[in-house]
DNA sequence: GCATCATTCAATAATTATGTTGAATGAACT
DNA sequence: AGTTCATTCAACATAATTATTGAATGATGC
């Protein structure tokens, strides 16, 4: 149909738009950039791909409107548009958490554990940060820790755990967050400080989900 | 990559979702199936497409969890799966309002009285209708009508409207609504209606909204 | 100016999505 | 059993998406 009316038309702008979620790596993507801008470059190295590849994704992006960028130097800096794109993944998210079959699968092979994990809340969490009754650890890497976290947190990547155990206080209980509610580390964090005798729990959100609340994120 | 991580695995699922949302015929059939459920000869009617192509397009959203399927008699009844599939619609509807200028260009050109319409939201229109001091018009098709419309609501879809003008009460106002925000008929329906001398005013949502929203839809 | 280096472009090949056509399926009714 | 008819399937052609490679761009700093 060569001839559109404006419904026609606004509908295939929607779908640009839906269609630039359409791929894991770009969804990949935005959860990286809800953590903060990023290079092209960083983008490549978090995601073990090529550049060429992440450049093409970003600028698809771009042109749907997910995301801007900006020249910093030799760099080229880019970050979501606002946090509709961030609700519009959220969105998405349940619609696959709540009907597909093979999400369930993969929850349950690899994230068996989750119902143990009684994930917290971000309200009880900043409840019970308050009262000092629990010690926070941010298991993302140092980079995406710096440009962000949660106040009083403190950075201990996944791979650092099992050396640094001995630096966690012994507070009544340990929460562990990352970046996002399927991010894996924040999973794994969990069951290695159970395996060594911690009472921990996962925050049910990451970062990102935190800030957009409107709760206070230390620099 | 053959191997994946189940992080990987899950994005991929997110992707088929976002990605059975990447079509406009399909956003079209979500629009659709928001109305009511539908059997694939009524839909592909509707779209003015031929049946095969729908019922493609069906069984791919089935495939993705956005719609199930029931049969009744001779005729395969779809519906949405739950009102989160039009949630995530519209939150990709408001990264498209927001970030895309070409839905900007579509709306100025064919909507350019958009602002002189001052749409009137739903709990607005609820309370002026307990006053009565409003005539609320549903101008969608009487078969779209019959499966619930805004109660008190007179059915005058659009193609009528202006043989009928005159069995429209002299209230203070005229209301019109349609199936959803930039369904293009309630906009129509003003226009034509000021043309006419009435104060006329579109309702922001349409019935799905209404509906999801937990207010009161006659059947 | 010239070299460096992050990013983008261009060209290719492989895969996947899309629309069309006509035939197959399967439930309802005679 | 056979007919009807809504839906689905199958096969095809066309178009769009994707990853990969290497070259081009364009800003920086010497």
């Amino acid at each position: 149909m060569s001839i559109r009316n404006p419904k026609q038309a606004l509908y295939e702008q929607f779908a640009v738009v839906a269609k630039a979620l359409g791929n894991p790596q770009r969804l990949e993507l935005i959860e990286q950039l809800a953590q903060g801008p990023r290079s092209v470059e960083a983008l490549a190295a978090k995601l073990a791909h090529p550049v060429a590849n992440v450049s093409q994704h970003l600028q698809a992006m771009r042109r749907a409107g997910l995301v801007t960028s900006e020249r910093d130097g030799k760099f080229v800096n880019y970050r979501l548009a606002d946090e509709s794109v961030l609700a519009a993944f959220a969105s998405i998210r349940v619609v696959a958490e709540r009907h597909s079959a093979e999400v369930e699968r993969i929850v349950r092979g690899y994230f068996d554990r989750r119902d143990d994990m009684e994930p917290v809340s971000r309200e009880e969490l900043a409840a019970r940060m308050k009262d000092g009754l629990v010690t926070v650890i941010d298991v993302r890497p140092p980079d995406e820790f710096a440009l962000g976290h949660l106040p009083g947190a403190i950075n201990v990547p996944l791979g650092q755990l099992e050396q640094r155990l001995s630096d966690l206080k012994a507070k009544p209980e340990i929460v562990a967050y990352c970046r996002g509610p399927w991010c894996v580390m924040s999973f794994e964090a969990v069951a290695l400080l159970r395996e060594h005798g911690f009472r921990a729990r996962r925050m049910e959100d990451g970062l990102p989900e935190w800030r957009d609340a409107g709760l206070a994120v230390e620099a």
